[in-house]
RNA sequence: GGGCGAAUAGCUCAGCUGGUUAGAGCACCUGUCUUACACACAGGAUGUCGGGGGUUCGAAUCCCUCUUCGCCCA
């Protein structure tokens, strides 16, 4: 064993700590050291010693840059990565990006038009090479930025959804479910961005509310032109496409119609009033009207009734006569937008006298997750994936425990999305992605003319003519579904990784995803591995402004994590944030003042810092008894104070995290709440390192450390221990400050890190009776401290307090008399009555009473006053614990361990209530 | 419109299956260069637990209702 053991001086210890200057060069020897990288043969999955623990990453955009939301996301991952492999598990933390399709093709398209050029120009093929190496070049820029932040990802594992061999397992899936009949063409109404030229699955057409107007038409009945049929519609520009109207078939105010026809206003065309149940006589006129090319509902009510679809927008969103339109879209509108056409007709419709009203209505409006441009429905062929019998295991699991979503407030919503699934469209019109891996064969009959392939085709395996493959390719999602399974290997079924560490544990993401992403890994794991492909998914909240505002770029109210790295250090940003941070709350930050925001890291660090600079100052760089050899004897009773504390901190921390796994095949009712509470074990670790060993440990051993001899050795073994451990318990939280100070502690040895040391366990499971013992001397520290301030008692002033006690107390506070001398400027005098001068008095536990004679100083009338207000307060709580008491139906019914602390607490408040009445006498009857 | 959830100190939130005098952090006020730390130390104030009703020996906690807000899906 090697001591790294320099003499520490204020000179080469600063006074504050300096991120910029340890961090990279930490980070840099950890992934020297190997200690994020997984050896799958370890794991006991395949024979190894080691329980696994595996996470992967949400990918972020190949293209993107960090913001707070990854921040905060990958903050939260790693605090969980980095606990796990404390405590031993053979830990894979699988980082990555995804090539995100539509959001990479965009920023193609952006150069090219800078350059006055289209994707067309270019050619698909040279396209892809483009955007491959645009990719090659500039992405995964966020990769190296988490590295800044502290991410212990294993780096020689990173994957991409787009690489060779995430591409194998898209294909393989894709034909997987081809050939299960789970993936089909349909001929349907889709949502279509005109912006981005694609269609968009359900999910990435977010519905806004938004303020429109309902235009309420007449449309006249053809054979009696006296009558007309009002429909009501927020979209008169598509009534060039109408079919027919629809009226419910149990709505009276339109039996009569049914059966006839209207005329549809403008075009003049004979169109059929039809009856159907999709007609809701509650909403407008309860006749709606019936565009099947333009409305997916619309659609399956022109296939019940067989009416034709024509087409009359174009995929840019323009009026037009695309299909079965001839002489729907009057000359004046044609290659017009679909917003100026809307006004357009609505000013027809009004100068041909048939609007009838338009009134205000809210209704959701959808549009594109990627560039907001609102949606167009548009009738075209998709592949879709039958979704219904990939929910089933998926919901079951999450029924029965074998994956559990917290907070738990996003079951319901789990629930619900799965229960009511609709199949996924899949392909993209796009050229960046995956290609959809089907031919087609004009010669063969069908059913051969659409072949799905592993591999590439150059001629149709039943006929050997030419084929030519699909032009779309698959939704981004389609690969990112199957991530906890790729990134290990998978569809290579005998791939160590996928052997050693599938099923993943826990899923740490945003709940905007939950159904993107979240719900569909899940059914692609039963799909395809027939298990859950995590136990847990952690949804976490969202970093907003402190108007309660959602960061965006857009907004330009977020905050560059660089940017705060930079200035206070990543440990400063990740402890705000953790720190912040409740179960699925949201975390506020001010983009306006970085200094506010993330004072609370900062100062966190600085303190933390600090104490191992009074510590490594103090305790010097001679050998250091370690604590298995100091004896109970020899701790004193701040000794055991703090190792107790240490122990509560370790199990309340081990708490808050949680079970790392559920303890039989699926989490327990008990246990499945239980956990992945951050904030509470960022403020335990606090607490203990700052409120307990620095306020009182630190301060208490002081006097021993200035005194050479056995008991400076105890109290620097003790110290070293604690601080040791303490470091331990908060490394997942702040990784590089804690690993700095590690490394200088007496002792360390040479090329061992923090980041794989071992978790702490508590030492003893009972508490030492002696730290009940320090409890009493820190209570008469707090009450002289109090006292002194009230009096305004000058800090370097001795003060004389007479203290009136059991024996066995004056024998215990009489050894401690040195540390009352160093934390409260306090001689003890002890007593047996309490002297009659004019003094400032408590009652402490345990009927001790504390009486500082104060000659002069002491003002009679305000300590009398705030007795006797004690002494009223303490009266109505007894009266009121007496009338329980004497309550039969409490005393009967009430669980015999409350009855009994409720009489304890009565005899307690009785003595108290003596003491204080005696008090009170003494000091207000004299005046 | 359907569903889910929330309302506790100025702010952000704990408070588990009902049982002390309802807590924490931040913010705030007062004092202090006490030999690691003013990014600190010491002390202090702060709540009809959204309104109303009910169950119970006992309700912030369970039930009903109203109000307000958030989220998801139409």
């Amino acid at each position: 064993m090697s001591i790294s053991a320099t003499p520490e001086s204020p000179d080469t210890f600063p006074a504050t700590y300096d991120p910029a200057s340890s961090e990279p060069d930490i980070y840099w020897r950890w992934l020297e050291a190997g200690c994020f990288t997984a050896d799958a043969a370890r794991s006991t999955r395949v024979g190894g010693d080691r329980e696994p623990y595996s996470v992967v990453m949400p990918p972020p955009n190949v293209t993107a840059i960090l913001h707070v939301g990854h921040g905060l996301n990958n903050a939260v991952q790693d605090v969980l990565v980095r606990w796990a492999r404390m405590k031993g598990r053979e830990t894979l933390w699988v980082p990555g990006t995804d090539h995100a399709g539509i959001a990479t093709q965009n920023i193609i398209e952006k150069q090219l038009a800078a350059e006055g050029r289209t994707r067309e120009d270019l050619g698909r093929e040279r396209f892809i090479e483009r955007t491959r190496a645009f990719v090659h070049e500039t992405g995964g820029v966020i990769l190296q930025q988490l590295k800044s932040i502290g991410t212990s990802a294993d780096w020689s594992r990173t994957a991409y959804t787009f690489s060779p061999e995430l591409s194998v397992a898209v294909r393989e899936c894709f034909v997987r479910l081809f050939e299960r009949g789970l993936i089909y063409r349909g001929h349907r109404v889709i949502h279509w961005c005109p912006r981005c030229l694609t269609s968009l699955s359900d999910e990435e057409a977010e519905g806004e509310e938004t303020s429109g107007t309902l235009y309420h038409v007449a449309y006249a009945v053809e054979d009696d032109p006296t009558r007309s049929i009002v429909i009501a519609t927020t979209r008169p520009e598509t009534m060039l496409g109408d079919v027919a109207v629809a009226v419910n078939p149990g709505d009276e105010r339109y039996a009569s119609l049914i059966g006839r026809n209207v005329l549809l206003p403008i075009v003049n065309l004979p169109i059929p009033v039809v009856a159907d149940e999709y007609a809701d006589p509650e909403f407008g006129t309860g006749a709606v009207k019936i565009t099947p090319a333009h409305d997916a509902n619309d659609f399956e009510v022109g296939r019940r009734h067989s009416l034709p679809s024509p087409v009359v927008i174009d995929m840019y969103g323009a009026m037009n006569e695309v299909a079965d339109a001839g002489g729907r879209v009057p000359a004046e509108l044609r290659g017009m937008d679909r917003f100026d056409a809307r006004k357009r007709i609505a000013a027809l419709l009004h100068d041909a006298g048939r609007l009838v009203k338009t009134e205000q209505h809210q209704h959701a409006v959808r549009h594109c997750y990627r560039c907001d441009t609102i949606v167009e429905p548009r009738l075209s062929d998709q592949w879709f994936v039958r979704m219904q019998p990939l929910a089933e295991p998926a919901l079951q699991a999450a029924r029965d425990g074998r994956i559990r979503i917290l907070p738990e407030k996003w079951v319901g919503v789990y629930e619900h999305w799965m229960t009511n699934i609709r199949d996924w469209n899949i392909s993209r019109q796009l050229w960046w992605g995956h290609r959809v891996p089907v031919w087609y064969c004009r010669e063969c009959d069908p059913p051969q003319d659409v072949i799905a392939s592993r591999e590439d085709l150059t001629a149709c395996p039943y006929c050997g003519c030419d084929v030519v493959q699909d032009e779309d390719v698959l939704d981004t999602w389609f690969s990112s579904w199957l991530w906890p399974m790729s990134t290990l290997g998978w569809p290579n079924e005998q791939a160590t990784d996928l052997r050693a560490f599938y099923p993943t544990d826990v899923l740490v993401t945003a709940p905007e995803i939950l159904f993107f992403w979240v719900a569909r890994m899940i059914m692609a794991g039963f799909a395809f591995k027939g298990e859950t492909p995590f136990h847990s998914v952690y949804l976490h909240g969202t970093a907003r402004d402190t108007q309660g505002r959602k960061m965006s770029k857009s907004l330009g109210n977020g905050i560059d994590p660089m940017d705060v790295v930079r200035l206070y250090g990543a440990d400063a940003l990740r402890y705000t944030l953790i720190a912040g941070m409740g179960l699925g709350a949201d975390v506020f930050l001010d983009p306006a003042d970085l200094e506010k925001s993330f004072a609370t890291g900062r100062n966190f660090a600085t303190k933390l810092w600090n104490i191992g600079r009074f510590l490594l100052m103090n305790v010097g760089s001679e050998a250091v008894r370690p604590m298995t050899s100091v004896s109970a004897t020899e701790l004193t009773r701040a000794d055991a104070w703090i190792l107790d504390r240490l122990d509560v901190a370790i199990r309340e921390c081990d708490r808050a995290i949680g079970p790392i796994a559920p303890s039989l095949g699926a989490w327990r009712d008990d246990e499945r709440t239980a956990g992945l509470r951050l904030n509470d074990f960022a403020e335990t670790a606090r607490r203990f390192v700052w409120n307990e060993l620095a306020d009182w440990y630190v301060e208490a051993s002081k006097g021993r450390l200035a005194a050479p001899g056995d008991d400076r050795d105890v109290a620097r073994a003790v110290l070293v221990h604690v601080f040791d451990q303490a470091l331990r318990l908060l490394h997942p939280i702040v990784p590089f400050v804690t690993e700095a100070l590690w490394q200088r502690l007496p002792g360390h040895v040479d090329g061992t890190f923090l980041a794989t040391a071992s978790w702490p366990e508590p030492r003893s499971a009972r508490p030492d009776a002696r730290s009940a013992e320090f409890d009493t001397v820190r209570e008469i520290v707090d009450a002289m401290r109090r006292i002194r301030s009230e009096y305004s008692i000058a800090p370097g002033r001795s003060v004389e307090a007479v203290l009136i006690a059991r024996d066995g107390v004056r024998g215990m506070l009489a050894e401690e008399s040195p540390l009352l001398g160093r934390l409260a400027r306090t001689t003890l005098v002890f007593a047996g009555v309490a002297p009659s001068s004019a003094a400032a008095s408590v009652v402490l536990s345990a009927g001790i009473e504390l009486i500082v004679p104060l000659e002069g100083l002491i003002d009679v009338e305000r300590e009398c006053a705030k007795l006797q207000t004690e002494l009223a307060a303490l009266e109505k709580q007894l009266t009121a614990l007496e009338s329980r008491l004497e309550n039969p139906g409490f005393v009967s019914r009430a669980p015999a361990q409350v009855v009994d602390a409720e009489r304890a607490k009565r005899t307690e408040w009785v003595t108290k209530r003596q003491v204080l009445r005696t008090r009170v006498e003494a000091l207000c009857g004299k005046h």
